[in-house]
DNA sequence: AGGTTGTATCGACGTTCTTCAATTCTGAGC
DNA sequence: GCTCAGAATTGAAGAACGTCGATACAACCT
């Protein structure tokens, strides 16, 4: 549903044009890496040993308030990069590292892909 | 320069916490990317047979004014992602591999990350 | 030289985003 | 029940973004 190709199986995004249905929905994604904060945030996350991280662990190495740390792991989390789950008093996140696989899969050339000059030379 | 751990080889993102430094430059991409038409753009010109594509042939297919087109292309430029060339009158872009593969890199995680709950559980 | 076409830059407007302080919500512990 | 700590939500202010029309720039063609 993310820049599957007919076939369900290639992402299409470097070697078909995308829809413009499925550019809304990948803009999304990669709009919630466009910040320097969430990047640190999920890349915190994602190499914890454990694969969790309580809120509380994430909130004090950044000099932002809470309530706007807390709002960037939403926008993380309703881009599917992150999911969390409330214990007790305290909140753990961790990745859903199916969307940064499918984001790695988009984004990697298939082979044999055409560079430029190559295969074509009418112009 | 972008997400290069010490030793140089392998991009870290999903298994280092990221530097201020280095998460404020790759966003600056992941920015760049967060957005629909510039996605389209970015698809049509990874996409074409020959690896270049016009800026007459780009413009048309969205409802959007030329110097709208003009100024997402500059971002994606900027961003590192394509580079362009003047050729007379027209102005003919391409896509840049090595950016689009270093992204993916740092989106592949390394075999055998921890995945949730598994192989720690300290805390 | 002058006109024409393709592309980039400038200035402005409305929208979206980032951030905070204040408040609310959730669950634990007395 | 009441209080306390951690986290999410709300509302507001300032900055950044996407878009356009108008304009400037570049190269071709009479």
């Amino acid at each position: 549903m993310l820049g599957q190709d007919v076939e369900g199986c290639c992402p299409a995004l470097l070697t078909a044009p995308l829809a413009e249905e499925q550019a809304a929905e990948l803009a999304k994604v990669f709009k919630a890496l466009g910040d320097p904060i969430r990047l640190r945030l999920l890349s915190m996350i994602a190499s914890r040993a454990g694969g969790e991280v309580c809120v509380c662990d994430l909130t004090p190495h950044f000099g932002l308030s809470q309530p706007t740390v807390s709002h960037h792991l939403k926008l993380l989390r309703q881009a599917g990069l992150i999911d969390c789950e409330r214990r007790g008093t305290w909140v753990y996140y961790w990745l859903i590292p199916e969307m940064t696989d499918r984001l790695a899969g988009m984004l990697t050339r298939p082979a044999g892909t055409s560079l430029r000059g190559r295969a074509n030379a009418d112009s």
